[in-house]
DNA sequence: AAATCGGGGGT
DNA sequence: ACCCCAGATTT
């Protein structure tokens, strides 16, 4: 880790280019409050700036402060992140909004410490807060600034264990600077998601590129090294679609952990041997037309998820099922309910 | 320390 | 078809 430049050139050379070519315009950059800036950070955990842009434009205008999500239902919210993946966010996004209001009265936390208590928000998340929206000098870590950290040091190893994440948090913090908190975190951002690119680099553009010993090492997109490749396991599952004479599909509540934690899906059976067993107990009379759907592959980051949907039309609408918690849902009036993309994605073929 | 959580966009 | 993205939480 040796480099000509000193911490202060390395900022006063990141901020000079973002004042040149930094981005001033985003949505989260207009109206600078703790609330914007927050949701803006989660929303952009794990997703890129421009699926982000219209899902915070609708949450901003259904949720213009901290007391009305704080006082919304957990469907509203979830209804609105159906899509962005990553539900646990939007839970956490909620019972978070709730806790300032309930133990800071409504104001967010003015440090680090305070804001990493908090549900949905680490260290680098409360960096951003505090940086961005409290003039409050702290440093981030996210996938960008990894990128340009991992490349400018040529730092060896995968990000995501200790040992190199400590080191990075280590370098972070060593190159923050005194003044100019705000735009030096966007610069950082604005860096890797515009130049210091994961493929293609735009080295020769870059003002870090003389003293970048990622450059140095002729290449600069080994940084950062890759996660070791583990192979992903094939699940099968059937939904049961099924539709009553008004046309409503029964959906049921998913728990609130795991895959799709809190969504609304379909009835799931693991064989299409126990859907039809299920389907004799709960519909054994009112079953009829049972028709298997072409599947189709659904891809998590850790496994794939082959889904066979089955078309149940009921000759009549059905009482309770068990215990279960359920909504018929009419796909051409759709309610306020979280989905997951492929349950949205069938419902919306079956019209 | 390692596994768990989605969906989309780039290549 | 494969990679990974404005990470945090749980085990």
């Amino acid at each position: 880790m040796t480099s000509a430049l000193t911490t202060t050139a390395f900022a006063d050379t990141i901020l000079h280019w973002y004042d040149l070519h930094g981005r001033k315009h985003l949505p989260w950059q207009q109206d600078i409050t703790p609330y914007r800036v927050w949701v803006s950070e989660i929303m952009l955990q794990q997703t890129q700036v421009a699926t982000v842009i219209p899902y915070y434009e609708r949450f901003m205008e259904r949720f213009p402060n901290v007391q009305a999500l704080a006082t919304a239902e957990q469907d509203d919210v979830l209804h609105l992140w159906t899509g962005l993946g990553y539900y646990a966010r939007g839970r956490n996004l909620h019972a978070c909004a709730r806790q300032i209001v309930e133990r800071y009265n409504g104001e967010f936390p003015q440090s680090v410490e305070q804001l990493s208590e908090l549900p949905g928000i680490g260290r680098s998340t409360a960096g951003a807060i505090v940086s961005i929206s409290m003039d409050i000098r702290a440093a981030i870590l996210d996938g960008n600034v990894k990128r340009v950290l991992t490349r400018f040091y040529a730092v060896e190893g995968w990000p995501g264990t200790t040992t190199v994440q400590n080191r990075l948090w280590d370098i972070a913090e060593r190159l923050t600077p005194q003044h100019r908190h705000r735009e030096y975190t966007q610069a950082m951002m604005d860096m890797g998601a515009t130049l210091c690119t994961r493929s293609k680099p735009a080295c020769g553009i870059c003002p870090l590129q003389p003293e970048c010993l990622g450059h140095a090492s002729s290449k600069p997109t080994q940084y950062p090294n890759s996660k070791p490749k583990k192979d992903k396991p094939e699940k099968h599952t059937w939904m049961l679609m099924l539709r009553n004479p008004q046309g409503e599909y029964l959906l049921q509540p998913r728990p609130q952990t795991g895959i799709w934690g809190g969504l609304w899906s379909f009835p799931e059976a693991p064989s299409m041997a126990q859907a039809e067993q299920w389907l004799s107990t709960h519909f054994g009379d009112t079953a009829e037309h049972t028709q298997e759907l072409n599947s189709f592959r659904h891809t998590f980051s850790h496994y794939h998820l082959h889904i066979h949907p089955v078309a149940i039309s009921l000759t009549r609408s059905t009482a309770q099922i068990g215990e279960a918690e359920q909504h018929w849902y009419n796909p051409r009036n759709p309610s306020a309910l979280g989905l997951a993309a492929p349950v949205k994605k069938l419902l919306q073929s079956s019209l």
